[in-house]
DNA sequence: GTCTATACAGCGATAGAC
DNA sequence: GTCTATCGCTGTATAGAC
């Protein structure tokens, strides 16, 4: 392993399976397969650095797959809003993949990360108002529905895991898409 | 103090603020203002035995003042799904407030309370669901808009903290309020 | 029932050999 | 860069005096 950005999805699903907090150094060693050395090397900053990195890779990859596309959306075209759904689908694994933002804002994490935290989800909104817009609707309309669909999603997270019920995730998705395209 | 139960609300917000695993006993001892000896006292099982303690109680809380009241909403009133929306922004003091069995599924602890946490929704998608059915919806869709609502209350949490904005909390819910009653 | 003292494991983090 | 060894601390949990 030659540079720290080959450790970061491991250290990402690691976090997202353990939180922050529960996340041990030795998990996180196991994770990715490196040393306590070769981390604290990558990560002088320890634990509160690879988190940090991990956020900002995953903001990196939203900015790109999901947030820029929304953004230059064509008018009158839904494609970019409908692709949407299916990238947070496939990202979040319906539902069993849990949202790394999303879960640092219920926990301690929130205050120690709150930039990106509120970066993250003030981007997501403001992108999909901006292609709502695209579509034709008006504000405040399109920025509300902007909220209600990425407050789906995290709900949709949390209650397909508490059930245990993958399907629960693609049905919340699923009504969202709907009413937007209605 | 004389029994464990006069302990539990400051157990509850102790492991709302910090989690399971970031609720340490000196937290929890200084929560409640008892020593270790007399925490361990009412609880023998430990951390564990005390969280399943206070999510019971959380249980029990949601099952007195608002499932049962959706279940035994008089058929097309709809004052019950009203105050149910009131006493859910109350509860969760506007998104400010972590909800438990939420934040417990996102993590590890979802394994541990797996049963607790799936009866806490089961019995609010179900209970509201049967409140609809009285409003005079069918099957499915009274179930679906009930999950529809109880993830948007999750997601409507997680957002309102990542953006340190209650009013969206509240956006959210009204949004919810008046689609039902529509 | 409540306290203090303590056991012992695991934590995050560092040092230094290679 | 990667490892092992180790530090100092805090974690949960227990024992026993009062």
């Amino acid at each position: 392993m030659t540079d720290r950005s080959a450790a970061i999805p491991a250290l990402a699903e690691a976090f997202r399976e353990h939180g922050f907090e529960g996340a041990s150094l030795a998990q996180l060693c196991a994770a990715t397969g490196l040393g306590k050395g070769s981390l604290y090397h990558f990560f002088p900053g320890g634990k509160e650095e690879m988190a940090a990195a991990v956020l900002a890779d995953v903001d990196a990859w939203f900015t790109g797959a999901i947030f820029e596309p929304l953004r230059n959306a064509p008018a009158g075209d839904p494609a970019a809003i409908s692709a949407m759904f299916d990238a947070v689908v496939d990202y979040f694994k319906s539902g069993r993949r849990v949202c790394l933002a999303g879960a640092f804002a219920l926990g301690r994490e929130r205050d120690r990360f709150a930039d990106v935290i509120r970066g993250y989800f003030e981007q997501w909104i403001t992108s999909l108002a901006a292609a709502l817009r695209s579509g034709g609707q008006r504000e405040p309309g399109a920025t509300a529905a902007a909220i209600e669909v990425v407050a789906a999603v995290q709900g949709g997270i949390v209650l397909s895991r508490a059930l245990n019920e993958p399907e629960i995730f693609r049905q919340v998705i699923e009504r969202q898409r709907a009413r937007l395209h209605a």
